[in-house]
RNA sequence: GCGCCCGUAGCUCAGCCGGAUAGAGCAACGGAUUUCUAAUCCGUAGGUCGAGUGUUCGAGUCACUCCGGGCGCGCCA
């Protein structure tokens, strides 16, 4: 099924054709409703060329434009703008299309690619704390998103299990462990005896070899340390599920750091021998002399002391990824302050012949009500499970307050829907380059571009059914005669022009905007259009305009990793 | 010092490849409800897009300079 979008710029494209144009610029949603639907500038940029004048280039366009199937006459405006307004027995054909459509008129992308989306990468005997939330929602919700596109995906979690921290945690382990703490909550005692050990070793130095060897001694195997280090991988792990659980989050593969240790030796060897890797004071480097803004930034891959860093497993991750897993596309859902590293591994790749599409999705932080970076009052990093248990607990006060005939097991289901859903739908509405601040208030808000306010017109949908007794029966027309129906059958025409866009700069942003449109639509039809009241025909129409909205908002929803709810 | 990101209404934020008179939401003010869930809708008011210069028919968007904030820059991850 094609987008009217798509639509009209292959018209387009024919006409500029026909009248012996080049191809010039794209048809464009409107961006006024004054100015109709869709746009193109394509005679500003002729004209501008041609050393003509833009509105005689635009009439010789329009001359040859055969849309009348879709659209009423283009007209010229402004400078030279052609403009279409869609014909309204079009939007309705279209609608019913999508209507019978399982893919709501999304097309597959015609050119699927392997990715593999690497995110979230939590690290062990470390609580997940509120730092983890952007790349983990983003990183999932972009693995739906291109999923939904019809690409191969690969979700990794590559979690940090292998680093010096394990020297500590190993000696606290052998010196401060409370057995009796750690049955009680693992995760917390072991912070604890990391936290102790890393205050001793800055203080003592003696604590901070005796880490070292502790270190050292694991990685060379040793059978004592080997298994402390299994038992707290393991104990982390079943934290990180239980938060993946509450988030709905799910991967494909997890190999952790530790997954390519054996591979990091072969790495070194092969980048020195292939003479992309050089000693320097000791440590085997790769230098970027011919990179001007990686010039004086070498890349270590193998410390002086002869040990691995990440740098260097990071290397190991790539060739795993493209020899292995087979990708043609990586993508890395990390932080910004990694930019100049992962900048390193990509030219590494690069000169070790790699083609595959690599890009580094960074994204801002996650501020306090005082503007900087998120912490408890006490200066500590927010653990994320407290976190998603506030939202729950508040969405579950709200609930409780607006409607409180609901059944426990409907409470329960409904306020865990709504607070985790309002704090994934917070970060993903927002460009993911900002900074934000992290506010309750605004994110459980039932009013504006929130969770539960597309909850709620999800909600509104399901209330007309549960009233109306039956699903929407087949229709073979839609009456499209208020304005909020032609605006709302619009809306939904547009899904499919809008998910494919989020991917070429990964912003979900434009899909929750999208949805918080369709919501606003659909408020709008709902206040103005009665629909169980309603005669036939009209009945009929209103009713699947009404399911329609459902199922979009679902899969809209859905595509961002937010669930919802039947009632609330 | 070098590099990256950010600066848009009182507050929180949109604005993808440069396009028409810069948009939402919150808060403020004024309306609508014996409801298909008012958890909503309609309206009013609110702006030298951090500052400046340049490129262009056209700049919030591109280039350069400056100001302010954040982050990064050989053996941590």
């Amino acid at each position: 099924m094609e987008t009217f979008q798509s639509l009209l710029g292959r018209k387009l494209s024919d006409a500029l054709a026909k009248a012996g144009l080049p191809e010039a610029a794209d048809v464009t949603p409107a961006t006024d409703p004054r100015f109709g639907d869709y746009q193109t500038n394509a005679a500003l940029v002729l004209a501008k060329q041609r050393g003509e004048k833009p509105r005689d280039v635009a009439e010789k366009i329009i001359a040859h434009l055969k849309v009348s199937d879709v659209s009423e006459m283009p007209t010229v405006a402004g400078a030279g703008f052609i403009n279409f307004t869609l014909r309204a027995e079009s939007i309705a054909q279209k609608a019913l299309e999508i209507l019978a459509d399982d893919r709501l008129g999304v097309a597959r992308s015609t050119s699927p690619k392997k990715i593999v989306i690497d995110f979230g990468s939590p690290n062990v005997a470390k609580p997940m704390h509120v730092g983890h939330i952007r790349s983990t929602v983003l990183g999932d919700a972009l693995a739906r998103i291109a999923q939904f596109l019809g690409h191969e995906i690969v979700r990794d979690n590559h979690i940090g299990d292998w680093g010096t921290q394990f020297g500590m945690v190993i000696w606290g382990w052998k010196n401060l462990l409370d057995r009796p703490a750690l049955e009680r909550d693992p995760i917390g005692e072991i912070v604890r005896i990391y936290k102790e050990t890393n205050e001793r070793s800055t203080s003592d130095p003696t604590v901070r070899e005796a880490c070292r060897q502790e270190l050292v001694k694991l990685q060379s195997g040793d059978p004592k340390n080997f298994s402390i280090w299994k038992q707290c991988v393991e104990l982390s792990m079943q934290d990180f599920e239980r938060i993946y659980g509450l988030l709905d989050i799910h991967y494909d593969i997890q190999r952790s750091e530790s997954f390519y240790n054996d591979r990091l030796p072969n790495v070194v060897e092969r980048l020195l021998k292939s003479g992309i890797a050089e000693i320097s004071e000791g440590a085997v480097c790769v230098f970027f002399r011919d990179i001007p803004e990686l010039a004086d930034k070498p890349c270590i891959i193998r410390k002086r002391d002869g040990g691995f860093n990440y740098a260097t497993t990071d290397v190991a991750t790539v060739d795993y990824r493209i020899n292995d897993l087979k990708s043609d596309t990586i993508w890395l859902v990390v932080g910004a302050p990694q930019i100049l590293h992962f900048k390193q591994i990509f030219a590494i790749a690069r000169r070790e012949g790699y083609t595959a599409d690599f890009r580094h999705i960074t994204f801002g932080s996650i501020l306090g009500e005082d503007r900087k970076l998120m912490k408890t009052r006490s200066g500590e990093n927010v653990p994320l499970r407290d976190l998603l248990d506030e939202a729950v607990q508040r969405a579950r006060k709200i609930i409780e307050k607006k409607n409180p005939d609901l059944s426990e097991t409907e409470k329960i289901d409904i306020a865990q829907k709504i607070g985790i859903g309002a704090v994934k739908y917070y970060d993903l509405s927002q460009y993911r380059m900002t900074d934000y601040v992290f506010s309750w208030d605004r994110m459980l808000s039932l009013q504006g571009n929130t969770a539960p306010y597309l909850q709620n017109a999800y909600v509104r949908v399901r209330s007309i059914f549960r009233k109306a007794g039956a699903p929407a029966g087949k229709i073979d027309k839609l009456i499209l005669r208020e304005v909020a129906e032609i605006n709302l059958a619009k809306r939904l025409c547009q899904f499919a022009e809008v998910v494919p866009q989020v991917l070429n700069d990964f912003r979900p942003n434009i899909l929750a905007n999208y949805l918080f449109e369709l919501a606003n639509s659909f408020h709008a039809f709902y206040e103005a259009c009665p629909v169980l009241k309603s005669e036939e025909p009209v009945r009929a129409s209103r009713l699947a305009l009404s399911e329609l909205t459902g199922r979009v908002m679902l899969r809209g929803l859905d595509l961002l990793g937010i669930k919802v709810p039947e009632k609330m």
